[in-house]
DNA sequence: GCATGAAATGAGAGTAACTCTCAAAAGATG
DNA sequence: CATCTTTTGAGAGTTACTCTCATTTCATGC
């Protein structure tokens, strides 16, 4: 569940000096939040699902739920993948098509995902198609990615991150992605989705292919 | 072409049955109701005013404004022009290259926001910028949007409308315009729409340009 | 260990956007 | 003018979210 598993080491001195209990004590409440949604959105749906009943269940109090998570949708939303791979797409070599990074980053998250957490990863895809709200948050927050990944573009393009064009471009990139997520979630996550989102930067690639004769 | 040339014609029996006084007023209401909250939103910002204020102003009661919008974000965002404009681009002629057509429809689109309604055309696009709920809704109606316009595509070129394909490359334009529409907002609308929607849909027609040199 | 300071928590009150219900008012119709 | 239908207003209820303040819980120097 976890992104660093090397947390163990006994005997590691300086690069993580250690979390000292008040962090691991956030994280746990921090898990115990998102555990306590999933579970009872699972079992009743988001929207019956309330702040006080997930507060009931992970053992907190309704204003310490609102600490950790700004807003309810985030509980969901929310993932501890985001940054590595985002700092991963920022890592990947300059001299590389950046469409390819952007495709290697899709294909690792995929894997991660549906090996780590298969089942919240189908729910979040679900919900997203379901419910407004989460899907409303999900967007916004992609456009936050879309910005990064404009200055990914404008990087090793040479152009101009500000300018019209690489911004466009970008946002149809991640329009396009978010449209391959919920085609996925809309055929019952029968297809692989580094398949999909592989096509779909394609699209935003090449253009439509041609029509069957 | 336009819905209401044949308005007057006094003995019609059958298709624009006129009217009726009770149509009237429901569409006085709807105009008081989105003229109060503009005022409203002008003078005190958008999360400052609420809905009682607009209801007072408006003179109706606070359950007739969410008899008319379903939402306060709606009533912002919703205008009379959408429908035509759809319909129109849905009988452009069929041999006509799609693209040129949404070309066709954003221009006049943009011609009548800018002279029957510029204040509230900037406004609007202002809100969009800076509240997030605004934000939100409009990437909604526009995905509604974007399936209309996956249809027209499938029309023209005769692919699938439900394929990914068409379905990513609709909604990748959706998320381009919108983000020309940020880029318009965030200019201080000082160039012109219609242009930055063209450069827009050249980005997502043919890729981004090369960089200088 | 223990005192002191800082951070996290809980409790409670408050706001505002919605939702639902039901009775009164107003337009349509014969 | 009487009746039927649609629209409206009033009011109560829900819930996400905000703010404040007192209490608890951890960190730190002694």
């Amino acid at each position: 569940m976890n992104v660093m598993t090397a947390a163990r080491s006994p005997l590691a001195p300086d690069a993580p000096p250690r979390p000292g209990l008040r962090e691991r004590k956030k994280i746990k409440t921090r898990e115990a939040i998102r555990g306590a949604t999933y579970a009872l959105v699972g079992e009743q749906g988001y929207d019956s699902t309330t702040i006080e009943q997930i507060a009931e269940r992970a053992e907190v109090s309704p204003s310490t739920v609102f600490r950790y998570f700004p807003t309810k949708e985030d509980i969901v939303i929310t993932d501890e993948y985001d940054e590595p791979l985002l700092a991963e797409l920022a890592a990947r070599p300059a001299d590389e098509p950046w469409t390819d990074s952007v495709r290697y980053v899709i294909r690792k998250a995929v894997r991660l995902a549906m090996t780590e957490q298969p089942e919240i990863t189908e729910l979040r895809a679900r919900l997203m198609l379901e419910v407004p709200a989460v899907r409303a948050r999900m967007r916004e927050t992609l456009t936050g990615i879309g910005r990064t990944l404009a200055d990914a573009i404008a990087g090793r393009t040479g152009l101009d991150p500000d300018g019209l064009e690489v911004r466009v471009h970008a946002m149809s990139l991640i329009g396009g992605l978010l449209e391959a997520t919920m085609y996925w979630a809309e055929h019952g996550h029968r297809e692989d989705y580094a398949d999909l989102a592989d096509r779909a930067i394609d699209v935003i690639e090449h253009g439509l292919p041609a029509a069957k004769s």
